[in-house]
DNA sequence: GTTATTGCAAATTATTTGCACTTGG
DNA sequence: CCAAGTGCAAATAATTTGCAATAAC
């Protein structure tokens, strides 16, 4: 992937520097083949170099969003990932609510629907941004009937 | 709208109690035309009480999102708004990432994208939580031309 | 009266920032 | 050499929690 190198000429075209904490981050986000949170990163980071700081973690993936290298996903509560971009391939997001695990699938069955949006609303859909929140494969099967809802912790029982 | 009375009931039910601070927190939701963050939510109780605290408006969320009367969006960048949950007709929050503006929509057209996803994947989506990032009507017209991407603050200009 | 609920203040968590020191070009 | 980048520690910001006082039922 020309990804590295690409990540090398952006660098130098703007004047910024190449450091080794750099080429250890993206180095691990190749390695990932799923995306995956600071702290998931930061942890692969340091088995490298524990040196590396976390804040330096934060800017390095900062950077690489700027250069469209990297896009963050917001899972919601507070949990976000980050992988490296397709950039043969833009796909959306499936969210499981349950497992947390996200699945990558193929774009093209949104864009008709994304088009009726345009069409019915003038919105204009960033598809490959949208995650889809439900419940995958898996958790379906182990639970094949339960409620979706909120899995809470409060005190009085129903009843 | 019995939403009000739907709460009591089920606060009674359960052995929770009516408070004066759940009856603001509600009557604020049901003011409300579009979601709101709990620092909106938080402002406008205050003007009927400014004795309840924050942590308390943070609890009854919890509380009506445990009693599906209300759910959370998270637009990204810790950015949660909460609205009531509209019984009749459940729709889809197209979320401008320029202006942040929510705005509701159709749930139809998605259904069949749904069913793809569901076929394809196994994966079961939840639209009633579905939140698409795009762009509005308002802020295309602006720009119609620009980059959708990130509008970074990175010191060196590029070439 | 009893127990859920509140306000407050302190804890947590995720992320960002100021700054002196280090290092890549 | 010297500005860009780093580590560190402290600052923010959003949310949660422990607890004594309060109020709903």
């Amino acid at each position: 992937m020309s990804c590295e190198s690409y990540f090398m000429e952006q660098l130098q075209k703007r004047g910024f520097r190449l450091t080794p904490q750099r080429e250890i981050v993206l180095s691990i986000l190749h390695q990932m083949d799923s995306p995956a949170s600071v702290e998931e990163i930061f942890e692969r980071v340091q088995a490298f170099s524990n040196a590396v700081d976390i804040s330096t973690v934060y800017r390095t993936l900062d950077l690489l969003q700027d250069f469209n290298l990297v896009i963050s996903v917001d899972l919601g509560e507070s949990h976000r990932v980050f992988k490296l971009v397709d950039a043969e391939e833009p796909h959306l997001h499936l969210v499981c609510e349950h497992c947390g695990t996200v699945t990558g699938a193929d774009i093209h069955p949104a864009e008709s629907f994304a088009a009726t949006l345009l069409e019915k609303y003038g919105f204009q859909a960033d598809l490959t941004r949208l995650n889809i929140p439900g419940m995958c494969e898996n958790c379906r099967d182990q639970k094949t009937h339960s409620v979706t809802g909120s899995v809470h912790k409060h005190p009085a029982p129903l009843d």
